[in-house]
DNA sequence: GAAGAAAATGTGACCGGTCACCTACCGGCC
DNA sequence: GGCCGGTAGGTGACCGGTCACATTTTCTTC
């Protein structure tokens, strides 16, 4: 632990005693704050200008109390959602002064979420989003630490034990506009490929479903196969699963785009067409969705918006001591839409109607 | 700037005292150096229990001017190359003890990148790395700024002005890999698709491309289409201009899979098919290339590898203070491998080809 | 022209750790 | 017995800002 052999930076009491003033004046200056006189000031910034002067960041965190720095422990930013929601977080966050610190936790090293909490703990963050569909329970007692003295949001996670504002997309809004779009085509037989029924979005989406159906008031027959993952792999055999299972239906709904796309491979393997023979919606509208062939129907999430929406909930927090002292907890929903391209169509003429 | 009105954490001699120590001697068992009896550790780990204290990193950062921290100036992580690299970095630099603090430029923003880079000069980063194809020049002496007093490196960037490390892709290879194995195929005449020429990594592609074009002592021709961007519109209409300028080719690389992406769109469109008609090879490996159809051949680069070699080049100086006091920049450059998929085959029949 | 408010600036403590240095005890060896 | 080295622990300054408060100067106002 040896000092950096680098010349140290020139601090505040430097530039103060070459400008000739007290290292209070300085400070004045260069936070823009109280009263200066524009002949001093221009004496300062002279003497900052000379020695090249840049504030130490840390040591106004230490002094201030306030680090200026939102946490982020969110789900491996691979997955587009979530990089996404990051990049949200990360812009809105700036736009208010504050930088991101992002945990981005892999699947699998999931030990990485404690150590990234506890991290987060020791750096003083000033607020933690966390963006954890499955969150450990032994990270539980962590977060709970933290949540007791910074505000914390969390995103599209469980976590009603902890008193946690939350963000989240509204997934039984999208479950519904997927399937009411399917139910508008003419379908009345519909599969779903879920995502893991531990994440709290894929049950969501699920409900969601299941409403659309029974709103409908149409008899309609859902034939449901859930996946331990959100990939393409996973949509395929979930697909195969399927037409495995004997169960007639016209249309697909998959609850993320990767889904649909393994299952549009499937389909297509068995020489099937999209959507000819069978209608698929998909879930997220990532990038390639609509260079896809067909170019996929789908919804949109703004993940973006998810991030700022959190991002903007803690800084609130932050500069108001939250009016007339009440803590209120608060949840957001954020809406989705229906983004439609080629892969849903009226259902397949009955004589063309396939089984086993 | 009022202070937080949440409990102030215990400190280090608040937990000395409780243990009834000096707060040295609990530096001391938090940071496991130097020397404390096995009573005395006990005694002061159950004291930071009860208190739950947390070290607070900032200070510690202030005192040992070490922040423990390396800054990432990247473009946007919305672009997959970039937001692995950025998980590869972090991914090492976690188990190095550093943290990261990421800055995505977008596109959209380019005053982000000074903005970036001024924040962590005051954040006091301890090493930086910049990954910045198209490097703005007002940028440049706030980061030769930076430079001068930390370690950094700069990926897929043009910065030879400055004295920086690199870690870069073997572009040139990457090109000459992905044209080499169109020759193999046998093809002859063969076009490319480049990306944004301002961008090192195309640049360097393109060279790859006409070496092995050279190097395999065939004739063949080569038809160039540059792109302004890197995307599957682009991909589209370089494509369509290809196709337009009468050029003859059987073959297309392209410089990006959503360049590719676009390319087959569009070919498709004109009712060829691929590989049938038209060979087609990309670049970056994206998730999603091995399920379209056809399944795309393309280069892999290993851009996470390229994020850890920049953390391990940062940290290295860190640790050794450059034995032998020379301080040589160090340049890496990063295999590439290639992808074997199904959208290169031999050339069409000569009968088949067509023109305008 | 006196008094008070506003403007301009200075002083020293403090944030919560680490650093450099000091003291004290113990055992071994000559 | 004296000296040495290893072990265990304490003391106060310091990192580079901000905070609270004191002080001086300038401007209003009556």
């Amino acid at each position: 632990m040896k000092r950096p052999a680098s010349p140290r930076r020139p601090t505040i009491r430097e530039v103060a005693a070459r400008a000739g003033v007290s290292h209070q004046t300085v400070s004045r200056v260069i936070n823009a704050d109280g009263y200066v006189s524009d002949a001093t000031r221009a004496k300062v910034l002279q003497a900052i200008g000379h020695l090249k002067f840049v504030p130490n960041g840390i040591a106004r965190s230490l002094s201030s109390r306030r680090s200026h720095t939102l946490g982020v422990v969110s789900n491996d930013i691979s997955d587009h959602s979530f990089a996404e929601m990051a990049a949200g977080a990360e812009l809105e966050a700036r736009r208010q002064g504050f930088y991101l610190i992002i945990g981005s936790v892999e699947d699998g090293s999931p030990d990485d979420e404690e150590a990234y909490l506890r991290l987060m703990q020791q750096r003083r963050i000033d607020g933690l989003i966390v963006a954890r569909p499955r969150l450990r329970r032994s990270s539980l007692r962590v977060l709970a630490a933290i949540a007791e003295s910074i505000p914390t949001v969390a995103i599209a996670s469980r976590v009603e034990a902890l008193k946690l504002h939350s963000v989240d997309i509204d997934n039984r809004g999208g479950g519904r506009l997927a399937t009411t779009h399917l139910i508008e085509n003419g379908h009345r037989a519909i599969a779903t490929i879920t995502g893991p029924l531990d994440w709290p979005s894929a049950q969501a989406r699920l409900e969601g479903t299941r409403e659309a159906l029974r709103d409908a008031g149409v008899e309609a027959k859902l034939a449901v196969a859930s996946t331990g993952e959100w990939g393409v792999e996973a949509g395929r055999s979930a697909m195969a699963e399927l037409m495995r299972s004997g169960d007639r239906f016209t249309a697909v709904f998959a609850q993320s785009d990767l889904l649909a796309l393994g299952a549009i491979a499937e389909l297509q393997a068995r020489g099937l067409s999209v959507p000819g023979d069978m209608s698929v919606i998909g879930y997220d509208d990532i990038p390639v969705a609509r260079y896809m062939s067909p170019a996929l129907t789908t919804v949109r999430q703004p993940m973006n918006e998810v991030g700022a929406t959190a991002v903007r909930l803690l800084t609130q927090e932050l500069a108001g001591p939250s009016p007339s002292g009440r803590k209120r907890r608060r949840h957001q929903l954020v809406d989705v839409s229906l983004v439609v391209r080629q892969s849903v169509a009226g259902p397949a003429q009955a004589g063309r109607s396939r089984r086993g």
